[in-house]
DNA sequence: TATTGTTATACTCTATAACTATA
DNA sequence: TATAGTTATAGAGTATAACAATA
C-alpha cells in the first residue's frame, strides 16, 4: 500500500543509529536502482562487471567470493548478464568443472557507462553534505567495515 | 601462464559508497539482533516500544507510519508484542475503528532494559571510530536522512 | 466513500540440500 | 573424496488486494 515510504516521524528515531543506517542504505540503494535502470542493470551485476574487469580470469565462484554471495545466487546473476550479452561462460581448459565468465565488448561498455552513472549517483547523493563532511563520513564507513571483515576471523 | 599469480588489484569495492553503506548496515543489524535477543525482543519491537513511550496515545496505524512500515506489518509486530505481554490493544472511544496501543508495565522494564543493551551495543559498534570521527558519522547520516524525507514529499 | 485492523496472497532474497560432471 | 555449476525448495521479509467494522 505504502509503496516507497518514507516515514514522517521526528521521534527519537533519528538518533539511533540502527534506523540512520538503515535508510540511509535504503535511500542509497534505490537512487542506485534508478541510476543502473537505463543500462538495464541493477548494483549485483555492475559489481559483477567491475570484477570482472578488474581481474581475468576467473570462475563463478571466484566472483562469488571476491563479492561475498554464495555460488548459488551467482549461477542467476551470470544468467542475467548473459542474456544480455554483457558476458559470456566458457569452460576452463585446465579445471574443466570451472566456468570462466569473461566480459564482452558490450560488457565492457556497459561497465564504462554504469560507473559513470554510479559516480554522478554517489556525487547527488552526497551533495548535502560539505565536502569534508563526506569525506569523513566515508571514511568512518571503511573503518566500521573493516572492522566487520576482522571480527569476522 | 593462466593466471596464477593475479596481480591483485583488491577490487575497489570498499570504496563504493553501497558496498559500504550495505555492510556497515549488516553488521550493526547483527550487533543489534545479538544484543537484543536476552530481553527476547528484535529492532523493530524494541522501535514500536520505544514510540509508545515517546507519544500517548497511539493507534496502530499511527505507530506504523512513526516507522515507517506498513499497517498490514504492524498486526504481527503488535501480536507478538501482546503475547509476550509488553503491550496491549484497547478500542479508542473516540473512534472505534482504532486500536490504541499501550505499553504494560512489563513492557516499559523491557523498554528500559533494551535501551541500555542498544547503547552499550552502538557504543562497541562505534568503538573503532575517535569520537569526533563517530560524531561526523552521526552528523552525516541525519543530513542524509532527512534529505531523504524532503526529497520523498 | 474513506479509514482501521485484519487476513490471505504474492513476490523478493537468501540459505540449504541435492544432483551432475569433473578432479 | 572434494569441488564447480546447477536446480529445487524453504524460509524470512515485505508489498498488494480484499474484507468487515466503523466513520
Amino acid at each position: 500500500m505504502t509503496g516507497e515510504r518514507p516515514p514522517v516521524p521526528p521521534v527519537p528515531l533519528e538518533s539511533r543509529l540502527g534506523y540512520l543506517l538503515k535508510h540511509a542504505q535504503q535511500r542509497l540503494a534505490r537512487a542506485s536502482a534508478e541510476a543502473l535502470a537505463p543500462l538495464g542493470i541493477d548494483g549485483h551485476e555492475l559489481a559483477v562487471l567491475a570484477v570482472l574487469a578488474a581481474e581475468y580470469p576467473l570462475s563463478q565462484v571466484e566472483v562469488a567470493g571476491r563479492l561475498g554471495v554464495d555460488r548459488t545466487t551467482m549461477v542467476a546473476l551470470v544468467d542475467g548478464l548473459e542474456d544480455q550479452g554483457l558476458v559470456e561462460r566458457r569452460r576452463s581448459p585446465q579445471d574443466r568443472r570451472k566456468n570462466i565468465v569473461e566480459l564482452t565488448p558490450a560488457g565492457r561498455d556497459c561497465l564504462d557507462r554504469a560507473e559513470r552513472a554510479r559516480l554522478a549517483m554517489e556525487r547527488r547523493f552526497l551533495d548535502p553534505l560539505d565536502e569534508e563532511a563526506a569525506a569523513a563520513l566515508v571514511r568512518a564507513l571503511r573503518i566500521l567495515v573493516a572492522e566487520e571483515r576482522r571480527n569476522a576471523e
